[in-house]
DNA sequence: AGCCCTTAATTGCCTATGCAATTGGACGCT
DNA sequence: AGCGTCCAATTGCATAGGCAATTAAGGGCT
């Protein structure tokens, strides 16, 4: 109901009003309960509903929208947005996008698949705790054919309940977390390694040939959702981005 | 005078007028005819000058601080803000200071230095026409005297005629650069490449082996100002970067 | 059903006004 | 000179009201 969604806007007495607005509203849609698609009530009721001024509402929710968490339109009204699926810096949100992009035919493979207790190096490697149940996994993506990353992956089962029973045949686990599990902080570190021989094998090149590795890891809140290294091959990719002294423009 | 100040402001007529305050005030600063420090006119007094609103000279100035172009409080008035030094994916602009944020001493020499028009594989190598002047810079810079990262630098003489007549025996080329010349925008490229036999040497790293490969090219509205490849060997560096799914956070 | 026209819901933008909060600077006192 | 007090400039925030632009939805006509 549209009522329920009125109630769910609660003030908390801080600051202006018209960001308790916004804050109260970005909290419904970081939260997830309002996920993207929904629709946001109208100006009008807010305003009644919350005892502002128009004006005051306004200001909240064009600041939301400049923010990107709402997309708003005459008549048709305020919706939620869906978090854009690109990124400014590194537009590897998605691989079978990334790969589709540059117009090549993509394709992936379960190397392998490892569920419960991370061992002890794995647990170094991408700093878990030892007691907590994961799900490890090693994907190879392919571009015309061709390896075009590896990756190896681990899922929270305590954040992500759900990909205990996945099998990931049909959807990569990147893009399957990004339409099962929310976001709300990540992390990216980039360098160059040397490729391990039996990496090299996998993508297809000599041994210690220089590879880029990008290595991510992304939480909810404070719960950690996933960790992942990618390893791109050689020197056949390069990450792109561009912006202003102030900012991306 | 603060009359010059107002008279500079001035709008095109096109779209709403908040905006059209907004990017009058904008272009001044990125064009640097308010360079940092430059108080701006009160709304008041930009209020009288331009015959809108208040509330609408505000609007403009609001967004404008909230872009992190201008600062404002309140008596004291709206000043231009310095650029930020750092950002959030590629804190590199200063090589110095990154190297002693890291706790380590910085040194540096220039290596090789060439003032002229460039060479054909120089211009391809940079995507430079062929006729126009630059300077070319090769320099190596040291953190606790090991090598730290190769920097092989082209400066457009066209943009910064400055760049002609300094040795850079002080100052590196790209501090000397953020104090003497403007950007409005910027592109970096990441990538992973093999050390070439003549860098690895001066790099103190084998052959071969993987280096990270950052470029950058800055421009000033639509003129060139410098590009410039950055050579961090092996896999002594990682760049790090967090945000939300929104955007920085 | 299909098509056009009107209506109304919703956001976008602007003005005018008022009060609050902050604080640089003037002024006066010692 | 140094120190405290007061004033006024400036921004911050909110309200009320009104008109414009967009467009989904309904109604009427064929």
């Amino acid at each position: 109901m549209a009522h329920d969604r009125l109630d769910a806007v609660k003030l908390d007495g801080t600051g202006p009003i018209y960001d308790q607005i916004r804050r109260a509203v970005r909290d419904l849609i970081l939260g997830g309960i309002w996920p993207p698609g929904t629709s946001v009530p109208p100006e009008h009721a807010l305003m009644e509903q919350l005892g502002a001024s128009r004006m005051t509402v306004h200001r909240a929710l064009v600041q939301l929208a400049r923010e990107g968490l709402i997309t708003r339109r005459r008549r048709s009204g305020t919706v939620v947005a869906s978090p854009p699926t690109t990124h400014a810096m590194l537009d590897i949100l998605s691989i079978p996008a990334e790969v589709e992009r540059l117009g090549q035919r993509y394709a992936y493979e379960v190397l392998a698949r490892r569920d419960g207790r991370p061992s002890p190096e794995l647990a170094l490697r991408f700093g878990l705790k030892r007691g907590e149940k994961i799900v490890h996994l090693v994907t190879l993506h392919r571009a015309d054919d061709r390896p075009h990353v590896l990756e190896e992956r681990i899922i929270h089962l305590a954040t992500v309940p759900a990909a205990a029973s996945e099998d990931f045949a049909r959807t990569p686990p990147g893009d399957w977390l990004l339409q099962h599990s929310l976001w709300s902080q990540a992390e990216h570190a980039i360098s160059a390694v040397p490729a391990e021989p039996d990496d090299a094998v996998l993508l297809d090149i000599a041994a210690g040939e220089a590879c880029l590795l990008i290595e991510r890891r992304t939480w909810n809140q404070a719960a950690p959702v996933t960790a992942v290294r990618l390893l791109y091959p050689g020197n056949r990719h390069r990450f792109v981005g561009r912006f202003g002294p102030y900012g991306a423009v």
